[in-house]
DNA sequence: TTGTGTTTTACGACCTCC
DNA sequence: GGAGGTCGTAAAACACAA
């Protein structure tokens, strides 16, 4: 039995007594998938086939058991960052090679950072979106109530016709009715403007004063 | 079965902090 | 200067539709 075989053997025995702990990359019996080559080496892998510390294939296996993930997700739960005592602590107890576990845990950082991108995407669309909704109320509520201020021009203007009848005959109805077709305004011509106390309103455009002295006429 | 997209593991480059 | 962080990416593993 060659070093490499050895190794394998070795793996096998440990995967065998630690099924949940252990994912060795050699070939179960039974399990043909080929290991596709990589282009660029794994650390551990070349460590191993160098013959180096901790290179004696040990180490060599990808992809973590479920178990072994359970214990990292715990523990990044309790804290993000990995001191290097909790690091070995972890190594040891699930079997890993420190570095493994310090990778694990950059890449659990990034994983988590992109989740809370990716909610506070969520959290802006949905408040944007609930902006838009209640501009469009708004909006709706601004044309109703300018058609209610239509309508209620539309009944001064019958009014006005109305006294203009009536007074036909007096000495001074001529002059009314020249005021009051000149100076009465129409729906158009009201507009957003600002008050006294610099509060949005809808005023009579361009003149609002005039406006309001028509008014005071049939008051 | 195969092509393709996604996830996981691992690494190198670079940065920060003590 | 070393330890440990982020960032970008390669490569393997995996999922899944066609």
């Amino acid at each position: 039995m060659n070093n490499q075989n050895v190794d394998d053997h070795n793996l096998l025995l440990i995967s065998q007594l630690y099924p949940n702990v252990y994912t060795p990359l050699v070939p179960q019996q039974g399990e043909a998938k080929p290991a596709r080559r990589r282009k660029r080496k794994s650390k551990s892998v070349a460590v191993a086939e160098e013959g180096g510390a901790g290179g004696n294939g040990w180490f060599r296996k990808r992809k973590l058991s479920d178990e072994q993930v359970r214990m990292l997700e715990l523990s990044f739960e309790d804290d993000h960052k990995l001191e290097s005592e909790r690091k070995d602590r972890l190594a040891s107890e699930l079997g890993l090679d420190p570095r493994q576990v310090a990778v694990w845990f950059q890449n659990r950082r990034a994983r988590w950072k992109n989740k809370r991108v990716e909610d506070e995407y969520t959290k802006l669309k949905n408040a944007y979106e609930t902006t838009v909704v209640e501009k469009c109320r708004l909006d709706s509520e601004v044309l109703h109530l300018k058609e209610q201020l239509y309508e209620a021009e539309r009944e001064i203007q019958r009014l006005a016709q109305r006294v203009e009848g009536t007074l036909s005959n007096s000495p001074i109805s001529s002059s009314v009715t020249i005021e009051a077709n000149h100076a009465t305004p129409f729906f158009g011509d009201y507009d957003i403007g600002f008050d006294a106390e610099g509060d949005e309103n809808l005023l009579y455009s361009p003149d609002y004063i005039d406006g309001l002295e028509w008014m005071s006429q049939f008051m």
